[in-house]
DNA sequence: CAGCCGCGTTGACCCAGATCAAACGGGCTG
DNA sequence: CAGCCCGTTTGATCTGGGTCAACGCGGCTG
């Protein structure tokens, strides 16, 4: 694809089109599922893709929601943050992964979504896809199954927060890129975080100080090595047993 | 573990049916926004109810997924329990709201669903919900918009689990459950909680002491009014205050 | 009615992780 | 290349809430 400079503030993005019968991540994205023909008429609704430079805002909260996005390639976070100045990170986010849905219910969105590294987006108007679904009955179910999948994930989260101390919320932070990673084909046990250890103890609920050494840690115990953002998983049995207890 | 389906034991329950279009609930529920003709093709889908008494399950995690839930009275909580023993709840679930919704992901449920005192539910067979809702557009989108919801509810509550400390999680509590109570009809200032102490403690990430604790603080300082599962809510500016720093 | 049991309250103590502070290192800019 | 800035690491200290323990209360049961 042609790299366009452009340093614009924002949201500034060139518009193009792509295919998802030819995307590479058509099994892990919206068209799991969906017959040739399906996927054809999926084609005619996304197709228009956004490149967002690393820092920039995918929406904001606040944002009319339109549309929800999938992950073409690059990462993102998603966060919250409140008047009274709280600052939540709920998620980051990878290729094949959806983002967005949190404006359905209320026709904006509630939460930012920042690039975390240059990044590419397909773009999926809303509404059309709606129609498209009560056609498609294969899609629809999946849209249903993408959004619980959300709510299941989300669950986790929560579960992380309320139950596990702070080196098996990293622990369990790292095993879930791990996980994610492999369904990508990249290496399990060895990828460059795209966060600042501020961003994942926004997420994991915990002070960036208690995130370095808790890697520091880990690798004291020979788990993993760390330096800076680069991670290599050196022991994930007992990564996994920091978890199960 | 293998998985009972809805008729299996602790839910041994009288089925009989009603109409959404009759059902006071109808503008917090599932027929929100739907005309006339569109309920009544509603409620020939939904109907079969199901009765539960206190303690009983509604479903258990890895139950096949059938159907979703609307509350037509009671009270629920849904939590998850994993092999290395954490129990987290994840939710309490009042008079209109849907229950289930995590199910959809993998056709099996993820949470248990516990009736907290007697209450009855409708249940919504999903795959004739998927049906209906691809010939009833309002329908699907209101679909998406309460799966939504839950989305952004679940990141309200990683919010909550994120960033606040203890006596805040029990105000945004207090006041969550004001505000629910308050759009049922019910006194926003004065009800009983259904859930006890640990289980609200679960919920907020917390120690039952703890809970027990903040609510004697709460008395103390003149914003409420605690007795056993009582509660008062005398002074809300203040309480509302306690959160917004 | 006595006794029990589950839930709630309260106190004393302790510790994981927050807070405060200092220093480091790598990458970018002038 | 020097200097700076941002992210990170590490140390020292503090504290909110966890832990452990005792007791109280109200409702249920035999």
């Amino acid at each position: 694809m042609h790299a366009k400079t452009q340093f614009d503030v924002d949201v500034s993005i060139e518009s193009f089109r792509s295919a998802c019968s030819q995307c590479n991540l058509r099994e892990l994205c919206l068209p799991v599922g969906l017959t040739g023909h399906e996927m054809e008429r999926l084609d005619t609704l996304i197709g228009d893709r956004r490149r967002l430079k690393r820092g920039q805002h995918l929406y904001r909260s606040g944002n009319v929601f339109e549309a929800i996005y999938a992950i073409k390639s690059g990462f993102f976070k998603t966060d919250i943050l409140t008047e009274d100045g709280r600052d939540q990170v709920t998620g980051f986010q990878m290729a094949g992964e959806i983002l967005g849905m949190d404006g359905i219910s209320g026709d904006h969105h509630t939460c930012n979504a920042i690039a975390l590294e240059d990044s590419e987006v397909c773009l999926i108007p809303f509404s059309e896809l709606e129609t498209l679904a009560s056609e498609v009955r294969s899609l629809q179910n999946h849209i249903h199954k993408v959004m619980s999948r959300e709510i299941v994930r989300d669950q986790g989260v929560m579960m992380l927060l309320g139950t596990m101390r702070a080196e098996e919320r990293l622990a369990a932070f790292l095993l879930n890129l791990s996980q994610r990673f492999l369904a990508r084909g990249f290496s399990p046990s060895e990828f460059h975080l795209r966060m600042t250890r501020e961003e994942i103890g926004s997420y994991l609920g915990m002070k960036l100080e208690t995130v370095s050494r808790s890697f520091s840690r880990f690798q004291e115990d020979g788990l993993i090595s760390v330096h800076q953002k680069h991670i290599v998983i050196q022991d994930l049995a007992r990564l996994r047993q920091l978890l199960t207890g």
